[in-house]
DNA sequence: TGAATGATCACG
DNA sequence: GTGATCATTCAT
C-alpha cells in the first residue's frame, strides 16, 4: 500500500472527507479501512468556527492527526486539512477492521466485529488512539495508506451526526450498505 | 431516555 | 474560579 502524501490534505475538507473512504489507517499493529467520515470547516458546528488553543491545529496544519477528548470518556480522531487557506478537519467515524482484530476485540470487550470500529469513540478505543497522537503527522506512528477508490455511486452523503446545526450541511460520507458504518440516529 | 465523566471555553 | 457544553457510548 502506498502512503498518502501530506499534500493530499491541502485541499477542501469536504473533498478530503469523500476521498478518504477506502483508505487504510494503521496504528499499534492494527489496521482498518475508512468507511465513514465527516467534514468540518468554519461552519458554526466546527471547532474551527472560533480558533482556540484546542482548535488552533486546524488553522495551522494540514495532514496532521487531531484528537480530542469528548464527554469525559471518549476520543475522536480527525485529520486536519487546508491549514491557513481555510481551517478544516475530517472526523473519522468508522473503520472496517482489517488487521489486529483479536486485539481490538480485547480492547473493546466484544466479539462482534461490526461493533469494534463503528463509531468515532469506538475506533479510537479499538486502535488505542489517545491524545498522545494529537498533532503528529500521518507519516508518524499512526499512518495512512491508499487502498481502494470508491466511485460516487458507492457512496452515500448525509448530514453530520451528533451535532446541532440550524441548517444541516451534507458533509457526512459513508460507503453504501457497508455493515461497519456507525448506526445513524433516525 | 438518561447516566457516565472530565476537558474546554466564556465570563468576569 | 464557576457553570454550561460536548463531533459519544452504553445500559435501562
Amino acid at each position: 500500500m502506498e502512503p498518502v502524501q501530506k499534500l493530499f490534505f491541502k485541499q477542501d475538507a469536504v473533498a478530503v472527507a469523500q476521498k478518504l473512504l477506502g483508505k487504510v489507517i494503521t496504528c499499534d499493529g492494527c489496521s482498518g479501512m475508512i468507511v465513514e467520515t465527516e467534514a468540518y470547516k468554519t461552519d458554526p458546528a466546527s471547532h474551527a468556527y472560533k480558533i482556540t488553543p484546542r482548535s488552533e491545529i486546524m488553522l495551522k496544519t494540514y495532514g496532521c492527526w487531531y484528537i480530542y477528548f469528548v464527554y469525559g470518556m471518549y476520543y475522536c480522531l480527525n485529520i486536519t486539512t487546508n491549514g491557513l487557506e481555510e481551517p478544516g478537519a475530517v472526523l473519522i467515524r468508522a473503520l472496517e477492521p482489517m488487521e489486529g482484530i483479536a486485539r481490538m476485540k480485547q480492547r473493546r470487550n466484544t466479539d462482534d466485529i461490526t461493533n469494534l470500529c463503528s463509531g468515532p469513540g469506538k475506533l479510537c478505543s479499538a486502535l488505542a488512539i489517545d491524545r498522545t497522537f494529537n498533532g503528529s503527522t500521518i507519516a508518524g506512528q499512526m499512518k495512512l495508506f491508499h487502498y481502494k477508490d470508491f466511485p460516487e455511486r458507492r457512496i452515500t452523503i448525509s448530514t453530520r451526526i451528533g451535532i446541532k446545526e440550524k441548517n444541516p450541511l451534507p458533509w457526512r460520507f459513508f460507503l453504501k450498505g457497508n455493515r461497519f458504518v456507525s448506526k445513524a440516529k433516525p
